[in-house]
DNA sequence: ACAAATTTAGACAGGCTTGTCCAATTCGTC
DNA sequence: GACGAATTGGACAAGCCTGTCTAAATTTGT
């Protein structure tokens, strides 16, 4: 293991604080010493174990997005599907389990490094997000009057039973994710399916 | 302001490791030895600190259930006021702030002392909302499916547009909990409104 | 195989924190 | 005002952690 995930580790389950060098470099597998020669000293560590993880959520995230169902077969099982995806690619995985716990714990001490993250994180996400579901709108799949609302409310939503696991950090089983998303997803289509024709199929039918 | 409130803010900003007995006992305006002769030692300040939050919160949150809208008026404005109402005075206000935020940080480290929490905080909070919406359902306001489920995303839904802000500490205003709120009932009722009629005073009609 | 660069173990100083002890002072109550 | 209880400030030992230093060992490149 790097220095940097060993490092990240310990940050998230110790804090900032409470975090010990010494326990840093022997879950990392080397010498102290080498760790204040390749990183400074702990704020400098500190400081590259998040954007380590801003980095690679954030990749991670746009990735999933880039899988967001513009031509959808079922709208209900690929919404799910992609809810999936983004749990378990993104918020449920190593990084961003620590990543969200050390925004939590250490963000009002570093502004200015959390700030970075604010505006390319979840900034870009919802704006992306939207985009999305703005094209599901105009493709009349979706009756959406406000496409970033309807973006947070779909990613609330979704992850509305696993807020305690968040916070107690732990990790949802596979069947409790899938079960959110599912209850999600069909609240969501509830509120923002077309009005006009009451039955399932709808967008296959607009799109015939 | 007494000692344990003083912990409290202390925690809440320095983490477990970094809080200092010192700054507490100054933040609460006693001498140390003043802190060590009430509360033994820095482990056992932290225990009364999380049970203080914990016993309040609690407190709060059923005191606002208890102004659930059972026979609701205008069914929109009164869950707003219900959503807002919890926001204010239990989600945003110091305590719920303080709890949340060293659930968080310090969940993992003392599993005993917050499953306590998890049990007699959202265990019992959304059974009782449950069976609020449950009893909305009942009279003919909402057609629910699983009262449970509908708690949970009725809560997640009027906070979809806050949870930035929490994960970074901060308060968000009064404006963003009412437009967050609006925006999340809006969903809710689009999604759980009863579908026989479609005019929006469908409730007042059943009753009359 | 050799030389340079890196890594290691350990010692070390300096600083900070916890928790205790104690004498002096203040406070509450009669 | 007097007496017992609580509070205070400060000194103190013990422990821990950071960050540096050094000499030896190991790895790497050629």
């Amino acid at each position: 293991m790097s220095v940097v995930d060993a490092a990240a580790a310990v940050f998230c389950r110790e804090g900032y604080a409470g975090a010990n060098i010494d326990l840093i470099a022997a879950e990392a597998g080397v010498s102290r010493q080498t760790v204040y020669n390749h990183h400074g000293d702990k704020e400098k560590l500190f400081v590259a174990v998040v954007r380590d993880l801003t980095e690679r959520c954030n990749a991670g995230i746009f990735a999933t997005i880039a899988s967001f169902p513009d031509q959808p077969m079922d709208l209900e099982a690929d919404l799910v599907g992609f809810a999936v995806r983004m749990n378990r690619n993104c918020i449920c995985n190593r990084d961003g389990r620590f990543l969200r716990k050390l925004i939590q714990a250490e963000g009002e001490r570093y502004p200015e490094l959390f700030a970075e993250w604010r505006e390319q994180g979840p900034g870009r996400t919802w704006s992306a997000l939207a985009a999305r579901f703005a094209r599901l709108a105009f493709a009349g799949h979706l009756a959406i009057g406000d496409p970033d609302v309807a973006a947070r409310q779909f990613l609330a939503l979704v992850n509305a039973e696993l807020q305690i696991t968040f916070m107690l950090g732990g990790v949802p089983t596979e069947e409790e994710v899938l079960r959110s998303a599912t209850n999600g997803v069909r609240t969501f289509l509830s509120a923002f399916a077309r009005k006009k024709s009451p039955a399932g199929k709808q967008a296959a039918l607009v799109h015939a």
